[in-house]
DNA sequence: CGTACGCTTGACTTGGTTCAATCCTGGTGG
DNA sequence: CCACCAGGATTGAACCAAGTCAAGCGTACG
């Protein structure tokens, strides 16, 4: 026991992920006291749980390698995919409200997890004030994430959602240390389509139609983006037809 | 000076609101503490906003009567409205990320609106137990929220948005001490169908259905409903179709 | 008074879904 | 070792829910 807390530190203050995690912003003695809340290393497997919907909250997590995704079931029964979470993400914020887990989450491929029981932490939290700023921080930023997501969904059309897509993953990819045009996706088209608010045939003719045009080379899960800037223009682009529009009606009114 | 925060701490031990807002679970003197942090009621009118994106964030705030939304604008220009808010709801998590607003919020109604400068109410979050575990709650609860919108955005149809939508506005208004079948919307229909992802046309016209089938009454923004659990129902229908083509894979696959 | 805006309604169009067929790949069992 | 199968992915054709366009009504407000 003791040897794999003292394992546990160690791999803490040496962790690669350190510089993202919630630990970023911790210093010396701090990142040493931090090492000790984290409880254990889980080892999951692609489509293993760390926890659905009605889970009774206990712990928050960070995914420290692997990927995964969180997702809703509906009233109807469906499932819709919520996000994909990448290494060094917080993993179970909603349990806070009540105690028990709002959405369920499931690894996509063979992941570590390091669980941060909630007592000590929120110990910590009420101690150490730039691990508190750190933690609402990626709280906020969770939050701003999901409202970016709703404005994909309520606004943009397949093929610009699939660009905002891939322009995230790279971006993501990028901050990690990969590359930026170069990477591998590790969620089904089936997963992307729900994430996307689409169906699986859609994100399929979306992912053809890109490489026809020379934006992208896909290869099965394997990704290659040629033309970011093409991908970027894409999404400004439902501006032509109302900008168009609300020009016409200026030229109308000022003629008239 | 004094005299008005002396009068700010009776609002706020005496305030109606203190049984759903971030001071719920305050205690006595905690309470009165707590009373301290709130620095002023800003009082906003219809069409005001409390911040813009791109406001430098410092301080939170809980609407304490009136409505407002919240919204983002798109890069082709358009505005996505991304939420409602109502007495007592916290505003204006997004600046903690990186003290910079990520969105806007517009009243839609004559407002009062008490601030809560940040540094004060982190001092506070820091010592208070409770507080602390109310306002992470509240964060969560914003988050899940802004999830069950993505599954409402990515999997319903327009009349199931809007079912939705009536549901949680007369959930919400009953919380609030109100009437649970009749109330009035302080929204326009334009940010109903921004909110829901649709156009106002179909917004109008799902209005006039429900109607129509005798499940609302509708007059401007005044709602009744009727039939309440013929709304709930309409979520779970959009199963019907998946379960029984489910159902028809399991006979073929059986009886082959 | 008029005009601009919120809202409604009808006719038409279309982007994305649905349905159906096929291909590919990895895993399983004979 | 190969045959077989299930599930992921792609493709084409037909269809429809929601968007677009255009017109009109009521009313709040300068």
């Amino acid at each position: 026991m003791t040897s794999s807390v003292a394992q546990l530190k160690r791999s803490c203050e040496q962790c690669a992920l350190s510089c993202f995690c919630l630990a970023r912003d911790l210093l010396g003695s701090e990142r040493t006291r931090f090492a000790s809340v984290v409880k254990r290393r889980r080892i999951l497997k692609p489509g293993d749980n760390l926890f659905i919907a009605g889970d009774r909250f206990h712990a928050l997590y960070i995914l420290h390698t692997g990927a995964a995704k969180s997702y809703l079931i509906s009233e109807s029964g469906e499932q819709q995919v919520t996000g994909f979470h990448m290494p060094g993400e917080l993993i179970g914020i909603d349990g806070l409200s009540d105690h028990v887990h709002a959405y369920c989450v499931e690894m996509l491929e063979t992941s570590s997890v390091c669980e941060l029981p909630m007592p000590e932490l929120d110990r910590m939290i009420a101690t150490s004030r730039a691990l508190r700023h750190r933690f609402l921080s990626l709280i906020a930023k969770a939050l701003i994430d999901e409202q970016q997501m709703l404005l994909t969904l309520g606004k943009l059309n397949a093929e610009q959602r699939l660009a905002q897509f891939l322009l995230n993953m790279s971006q993501r990819h990028a901050t990690l240390g990969g590359s930026e045009s170069e990477f591998n996706l590790s969620m089904s088209r089936y997963d992307i389509a729900s994430y996307l608010g689409l169906v699986v045939e859609t994100v399929s003719r979306m992912i053809r139609r890109f490489q026809e045009e020379g934006v992208i080379e896909v290869e099965k899960r394997w990704v290659h983006i040629i033309k970011e800037e093409n991908l970027r223009q894409r999404l400004a682009e439902a501006a032509e037809r109302s900008l168009a529009q609300a020009n016409k009606k200026r030229v109308m009114s000022s003629s008239a």
